[in-house]
DNA sequence: CTCGGTGCTGAACATGCGTTTAGTGTGCTG
DNA sequence: CAGCACACTAAACGCATGTTCAGCACCGAG
């Protein structure tokens, strides 16, 4: 039933009692409300995320390529909805998911420094939350910018995003992007010696 | 009068009205409808946009830091705020903004790649639209995850912001993320030689 | 069969929206 | 002063929304 709700927040509860071939009156009877409505499709999505992950985490946890990436979205299409809704609205489910990733991601990128593949960074935690809220957003605002005609083709719409973006994704994250490295030295200048004494 | 419309586009406009000081029958009958009043906003903000690029121009195009990024930022405020809820909402306005910055993007990056200052890359205009969804989304998602309590912070928070990603982001510029070039070389080989026929 | 509970519905209600309309003042023109 | 256009408003309309209410049909228990 919470597949319903990703055909938008905004939307009338009379549309998604007409998916669900119930009367409107019905799913507010049951409910309670469309707010508690949509607090509870929140935790079941927020729920149906934990166990993708655990599923995720059965399979193979190392050799995952991203055709098996893309396999876990079309698997969990409706999910995948749910959140780009979510993440473009706000909301405790774009919070709580966001936060979550944030942590796995920094763990990830511990292992992988400590693994010898991916490089140290001076502050782990804020590379982590960049690279996060890099990725999430450019898919968010690709598809808020040109969103699919028809919400049933978006994990082609994902799956076309990510094989565009994978080439300069990979390049920058290996190769970088500046040829030297003036503007790094130069910022890390900067903080150990701030010139000015007006921020902390 | 368009800075008023930045309190969100779903606003009712009875309240842009009182914003306005004047009755909501008036604002209706002045633009025909809410529709176009939109539109009218959005043409102002595109025309303001090319003036402050222009207006940035003419100041020193060269020595330009980061501070004079945030200066304009702060000399543009409701325009900043205008087009974040474009970009979160979708629109035309969205739209052509960001298709400008991807040329300009493209621009940048072909002039800094000759000046030897960037590396060059496999796909340019991959790259730009890469980095500046990244840039844009990331900044977008960061809004709408933890939105500032009073709208008028937005620019420190813009500030803010931008602080915090700025190493992350000129660490992964200039360094990179991943040690090795495994995952870049085996996407090259990936691509020259598909294994599977599926896809062209 | 009757009773009561339960899942469910159609019609109504209140609210907020964009928009329309009739009308009012105000100032400019003759 | 008369006439008129114009900026503007108060009140209403039509519509869509979330929500409520009275009642309907079913179904197991007595």
């Amino acid at each position: 039933m919470a597949r319903f709700a990703a055909e938008g927040f905004g939307a009338p509860v009379r549309a998604v009692a007409a998916d669900a071939g119930v009367s409107p009156a019905l799913v507010i009877h049951h409910f309670g409300s469309k707010e508690r409505l949509r607090h509870e499709c929140d935790q079941h999505v927020l729920a149906l995320i934990r166990a993708a992950k655990n599923e995720n985490i059965g399979r193979a946890a190392e050799g995952k390529s991203f055709f098996e990436a893309f396999a876990t979205v079309e698997r969990h299409a409706p999910l995948v909805g749910y959140l780009l809704r979510s993440l473009q609205a706000g909301g405790t489910v774009a919070r709580s998911f966001v936060d979550q990733m944030l942590t796995d991601s920094e763990q990830y990128t511990a292992a992988a420094v400590e693994a010898g593949v991916a490089r140290p960074s001076r502050d782990e935690r804020a590379r982590a939350r960049y690279l996060t809220l890099s990725a999430l957003g450019a898919l968010l605002l690709s598809v808020t910018l040109d969103p699919p005609a028809d919400p049933a083709d978006l994990t082609a719409y994902v799956r076309r995003f990510f094989t565009e973006s994978y080439l300069p994704m990979i390049e920058l994250y290996t190769e970088g992007f500046l040829a030297d490295r003036r503007m790094l030295d130069d910022y890390l200048l900067y903080v150990s010696d701030p010139p000015r004494g007006e921020e902390s």
